[in-house]
DNA sequence: TCAAAACCTGACCACTTGGTCAAATTTAAT
DNA sequence: ATTAAATTTGACCAAGTGGTCAGGTTTTGA
């Protein structure tokens, strides 16, 4: 936000998951390998202490290397948060195309909360991180809640609509319909500690996630007037 | 946990929620009056500002008393993160009374449901609290998750077995269906930002969580097989 | 009335934290 | 080879942070 930040830390974007494979030596490698580094520490210190609790020593520590690094790549705490978030935010709006008026509601539904889970099994981190910053009254992400994901809902809202009015499904909330939906799988990753105490485990196994993924499946297929079936759209 | 804490920290119990209305008069009023304003102060703190972001200052602040008063009445931050933490447990269980063998299925499940999403709409700081412990990894609410919570599931799993047996609802895995029902219905407390954006409210309206309820419940209710209809349980 | 117990609180402290910076080292491009 | 740009990092700092404590005031019970 001050003109005090990072030295050099704009231009050439960073792409961040993945780590290419070939070049060490195009220019800007190190600013690439070093940015996805800090970024995968803060994401795993924010999640598991808060937007607070995470210092830049221990995201530094975790990503091997010294504080003043962290701080060169990306300036403030705040804007590394930022940055996270940014990385966090793509995952979310990506999986719902597969919503679409021409799908088959139920077969479509079903793959999308199978998707869902297995994010959360996935990437439960970024999972907890978003949902802190929910908690914390999304100060962040405001304007990608009011706008892209907003909008992002008024169009699956018509989807549903008209799946209804072709009678293809009974008519639901569809803000409330996706609301239960995100609810129940992320709670897969954000109370995973939870679960994982009720099914008498430490860490979830792939069965639980399999059983959880159904149950919402039924859930809401069911809610929606459709017949459900054990394994519909995986 | 050490003997460092609170000089006369203990005896008497608290009560907390009732200001009782009368006794300005009997012993050991002004400690119960003080511990339940830091004790709510403290809620408020702790949910919007996470462990590490609650500071005792602001919490004392918030209060209305120095800051050495606070921990005069709980010693430490974590000591006082405790109580808090138990006045939520207490809240956790006390619903699920209604879920009993000879109960009616359809109502009992819509009866706790609706219960849950009020219990949102009127104490969301106190399900931000506890979602942001479980996120954080429970690390202070081991036992209770391995004891009391697992415990009373397993009992509520056992009717829903009972019920299931004797053909009133449709099998199904108790501990994700409880999972689905907690996630949905805290949902509205902890997300109340991304629900309100969704719906072009900064806050939630009385009409919104009506109709939250409504979704789950038909959910939940066709989920387990059962005909649904609106406003059953209320 | 009076002493013991409970309560109050400003001032203080050791430690942590985000952030800075200047001096080096490495990389990139000519 | 040379030099400008990018990167590295130990040392440092000001602003908090949780927590303590001594010396006070108020409540309580006899």
């Amino acid at each position: 936000m001050s003109e005090t930040v990072a030295k050099g830390a704009d231009a050439k974007e960073n792409g961040a998951k993945d780590s290419g494979g070939k070049d060490d030596s195009s220019p800007g490698h190190i600013r690439i390998k070093n940015r996805a580094l800090i970024l995968t520490a803060a994401e795993e210190v924010f999640a598991t202490q808060g937007y607070r609790g995470a210092t830049t020593a221990a995201i530094a520590q975790k990503a091997g290397l010294p504080k003043a690094n962290v701080h060169y790549y990306f300036g403030t705490k705040e804007a590394l948060y930022h940055a996270v978030l940014e990385d966090i935010l793509g995952l979310w709006l990506g999986e719902l195309d597969r919503i679409t008026e021409d799908s088959e509601p139920a077969t479509a539904l079903a793959a999308y909360i199978r998707a869902k889970v297995r994010h959360s099994r996935e990437r439960p981190l970024a999972s907890k991180v978003y949902a802190n910053e929910m908690i914390r009254g999304a100060r962040h992400t405001r304007d990608f809640l009011k706008n892209e994901l907003r909008n992002l809902v008024k169009e699956k809202a018509k989807v549903l609509e008209a799946w209804a009015k072709a009678g293809r499904i009974e008519p639901v909330e569809p803000i409330h319909l996706f609301s239960v939906i995100w609810a129940a799988t992320q709670h897969y990753a954000d109370f995973e500690v939870q679960v994982g105490a009720l099914v008498g485990r430490r860490q979830l196994a792939a069965k639980d996630y399999d059983e959880a993924a159904e149950t919402v499946v039924r859930l809401v297929l069911r809610g929606c007037g459709l017949p459900y079936q054990p394994g519909i759209g995986s």
